[in-house]
DNA sequence: CCTTTTTGATAGTATTACTATTATACATGA
DNA sequence: TCATGTATAATAGTAATACTATCAAAAAGG
């Protein structure tokens, strides 16, 4: 199991204050991660979380320019803590297909695998992340988002995934096409398992997991191996 | 070419007043399809919706109770147009290896093939879809407009296509979550090629179509025919 | 022609998403 | 120890958003 003490530093400034650094700053974080879960990415305001917080609006405001901010920062510290498990649970593997399997299992059950110590709870912030991640990049701002870095755990995690499908078969054309779409489908089927399941085949509850590992090496491995 | 004229009658009602019926309801339709495209749904409101059509915002709120509403409405729009457009490719083909490459090539250029005549621009509806449907369903109250069949359309598609997957191979077990985790990969990696090259093998610009259809048959017809 | 429905005009409210200013507490280092 | 900088708290204020309410005028329908 990894260990949180690890400060994972993301290579962008989607904050005006570097909110690792003192107290104030990682009770925002903390808190701001159980306040997105509780009311959803829309009811969720500053005010709301300075109250809970018991500072005010102000101060949080020093930390992120804006609610969008926060949210960036926050699932980008998502993508590049499942990029760091991946790496600890495949590093010492040297068959790619054992390497791309247990990588699928890392996306699919990060939530349930690390009992969290430090001011992230990664459960939750799991959650957030299945629920709210499209949100970080559908936005007119993209472009300009992206100029900045914003996205570059993403891209670090899908090319490393990328790499290892590479390794299992150099011919297959679309690696990074079928990361994204799997690393996306991973948190989808999880919702839709939930919330809407005639969507999918995947049953809700506490074997949704194994459901959706299932589900996503049959179409990875089917994929990469065809022909 | 499907005719528009044949009105798509949605199943439920993310409308207070239904929006087909008046004039001023076809101007709330076509404009805010418009003004989304343009401003992004975040920016977009019903103030400048109005100021756009030249009404006022009450007026507004008699067809919708809020924003997020009519972009339920729009996309469950589509959703019913692409199923209509799929069958009507579809309806006479035998083979349902062919129905499906062919249900694959209507998902991924639905925008291109159909000349608009009604007051819905399905080519800007289709770039609203693709910026904007995950915020659809992503939301706190899932469970609540599930309930009041908000999603029927989206449901009603998949397993449409669903049962062309069960038709090609009745033993693979996941016919709905392969198409629902396909349907959001159509738009997704259209997305990605415009603003996030690197997390796809699909090229930007007017050739993305075909680099997407090839990806998604590849993807479709390896893991429905594995084993 | 009369009645109902639909719109327009206007007004108003609570909340959101900020920005600005000042005072204070605290830590550092010279 | 003083001086300086840094972080926070307290307060105030603004423009925009997301609505709701009321009433009169216009249009549509029977």
């Amino acid at each position: 199991m990894p260990n949180n003490q690890i400060n994972l530093n993301l290579n962008h400034r989607s904050y005006l204050r570097e909110p690792e650094a003192t107290e104030l700053g990682r009770r925002i974080l903390s808190e701001s991660i159980k306040l997105i879960d509780e009311l959803g990415f829309e009811q969720f305001t500053f005010k709301k979380l300075a109250t809970e917080i018991g500072t005010t609006e102000a101060s949080v405001y020093r930390y992120f320019e804006n609610k969008h901010k926060l949210l960036v920062y926050l699932v980008s510290w998502y993508w590049a803590w499942l990029n760091y498990t991946i790496n600890y649970h495949t590093h010492n593997i040297s068959d790619p297909r054992e390497r791309l399997s247990r990588a699928i299992e890392v996306i699919t059950t990060s939530d349930l695998n690390d009992p969290t110590t430090s001011h992230i709870d990664e459960r939750t912030l799991f959650r957030i992340v299945v629920a709210e991640s499209p949100k970080v990049y559908h936005t007119k701002d993209v472009d300009a988002e992206n100029q900045e870095g914003y996205f570059l755990e993403l891209k670090k995690l899908c090319r490393n995934v990328a790499e290892t499908v590479a390794a299992i078969n150099p011919a297959y054309p679309y690696p990074h096409a079928l990361i994204s779409t799997l690393l996306d489908s991973a948190h989808q089927q999880l919702f839709f398992a939930e919330h809407l399941p005639s969507l999918t085949e995947v049953k809700g509850g506490p074997q949704s997991r194994d459901g959706i590992t299932a589900f996503l090496k049959n179409l990875a491995f089917a994929t990469i191996d065809n022909r």
